[in-house]
DNA sequence: TTGTAAGCGTTATCAA
DNA sequence: TTGATAACGCTTACAA
């Protein structure tokens, strides 16, 4: 019991017991066992993450964020992958809940009504990341995709582009509020042409963002700027250009979303909008910390924004 | 008892009882607590794979495959991040240990000497990926670093080019082995120059491949090839190159390495080097079950190769 | 400040 | 085929 305290609440115990158990805890390379204090305790120093891609670059950023932030913390991350699919992550929520998470991060807001009863009842915090809302299970931390594709959208527009197309693919939840903000935008402008619409619900790549380009040149030659639903779309869609030497920002004018490190480095530079996606897996699990210590009053909401970022690929002459 | 023996062997429970209790698990939604699993049994069903970075494409594919071979098994990932410090790597091992997984997943071959002690004193079943050996700790799956440079170089040479020059980023083992790689053939047909070796400890971007291969410019200006430490360099590469009107592969060639998915849609498309980072990661997974199941003899090293894919970028007119 | 006793939910072992 | 009992290594609650 000594020993138990001496590494849970050192204060409590006297300097001499203190000093005698790290010796020999050193000296054995004693480790506690976690199953045995999880057991016991009835709850566990694990943060449970769940995002729908490994391979994705913003969930990898996402990711390195939390991992920034549980370092040198008691928290224990624990990652994941619903891939895509609601329900995969009812099924990872009842793996995590199994284990008594102290915490979970878990991505967007499209959970299934299951998985809403089952994070609901649970006795562990929760923030929801990358999207906003009004009506957060717990906390939430991100920002809104629809505002964001909508200010993109205007800044085409602005730039004196009058024919937009727009370029998507896997049509995950995020995805589709991305095109509605284009449709809004683009509709109040009087200039939506359905026909400049190209999505695919494969996943992203560079690739087909070269393809989707190709489609929409054979389907809507007078195109004359496409907002992308993610920069390796935009990238490929450039690469496109450039193959079927089309001037870029000339000809066509193309944005990003996400803002890749890549962007700033193309060639043209390609305009993209920026969002925080380190920071918000930094901050939402400070976010966690914060509420499990309940050193400061949990804020449910956290709007990070976004900015549209202005290249030469968007630089109408 | 007969409830417990249901979950794990149900041929020794009687029709009855079992239907039974599997409708009374149904009705309670009765998930078997992990932590009393550990602590009674001993074991867990956790496979731990650690790794230096989850930013880096490269690693995320492997994760990929690894998360593709558990889905379905009895086997749960969980993922460290060592962040390239064999230091944080000893630490997560002992992290991992304390939780007596089945088998450990561990990228590369340069374990600290305590972390190798660690391993080796372990009961549990190891699989370390990305290099190959002849000293494995148990099992290993991999591809020669130096010999896929070395092919690389090879290629480089073969399309006729007389000045080569190498980037490099980040200058982990396997990064330096790459180096080794490209510096033996060169050196081989007298056509190393050591000025024509740019290098940098930070971590590798597209961003950072441009700047490297201004300095290499401005340093050997006689460059007129360069094999790249992975894709991002080539890609900042050929960027540079566009923006100095500088003509690919006309003036100078571009290979990089692992074969990102990006590669294949550059305008000019770009050599590289294919890696079978996903079938790494998957038959990593299924080698650990296999032994876990000792369904099959262990194969202690598996070589998974790799292919020059050569394109636009090195085909010197 | 330290220690005792009970119990966390499961599995191993042995008996019925 | 089923069940009783004793661990597993901790933490909680309480007593000394």
């Amino acid at each position: 019991m000594t020993v138990s305290r001496a590494l849970r609440e050192p204060e409590r115990v006297s300097v001499k017991s203190l000093s005698r158990i790290r010796a020999v805890i050193a000296r054995l390379g004693y480790l506690p066992d976690p199953a045995a204090q999880a057991l016991a305790a009835g709850r566990t120093n694990v943060i449970g993450v769940i995002v729908p891609s490994v391979t994705n670059n913003v969930f990898a950023d996402v990711m390195r964020g939390v991992y920034a932030a549980a370092e040198d913390s008691r928290w224990q991350v624990q990652l994941g992958n619903s891939r895509y699919s609601p329900l995969e992550e009812e099924r990872l929520v009842k793996t995590f809940l199994s284990q008594r998470p102290a915490g979970l991060i878990i991505s967007g807001i499209d959970q299934s009504d299951e998985t809403r009863a089952l994070l609901r009842t649970s006795p562990c915090r929760i923030v929801q990341i990358m999207e906003i809302s009004d009506q957060p299970l717990d906390m939430m931390i991100g920002f809104s995709h629809l505002e964001a594709a909508r200010a993109a959208t205007r800044h085409l527009l602005a730039m004196g582009y009058t024919r937009p197309g727009f370029l998507g693919a896997r049509l995950d939840p995020r995805t589709q509020r991305r095109l509605a903000g284009f449709r809004d935008v683009a509709a109040a402008a009087g200039l939506l042409e359905d026909r400049r619409i190209v999505t695919t619900p494969q996943a992203s790549t560079v690739t087909l963002g070269g393809l989707l380009m190709a489609d929409l040149l054979s389907r809507a030659p007078e195109t004359d700027a496409i907002l992308c639903n993610n920069d390796d779309l935009a990238l490929g869609a450039l690469f496109e250009c450039q193959r079927r030497g089309i001037a870029v920002p000339g000809k066509i004018g193309i944005c990003g979303f996400n803002d890749l490190e890549m962007m700033a480095a193309a060639h043209p530079a390609i305009s993209s909008v920026r969002t925080h996606r380190y920071e918000m897996g930094e901050r939402a699990m400070r976010m966690l910390a914060a509420a499990l210590d309940a050193s400061e009053p949990a804020e449910p909401v956290v709007d990070l924004g976004f900015e549209v970022v202005e290249r030469q690929s968007t630089l109408r002459p």
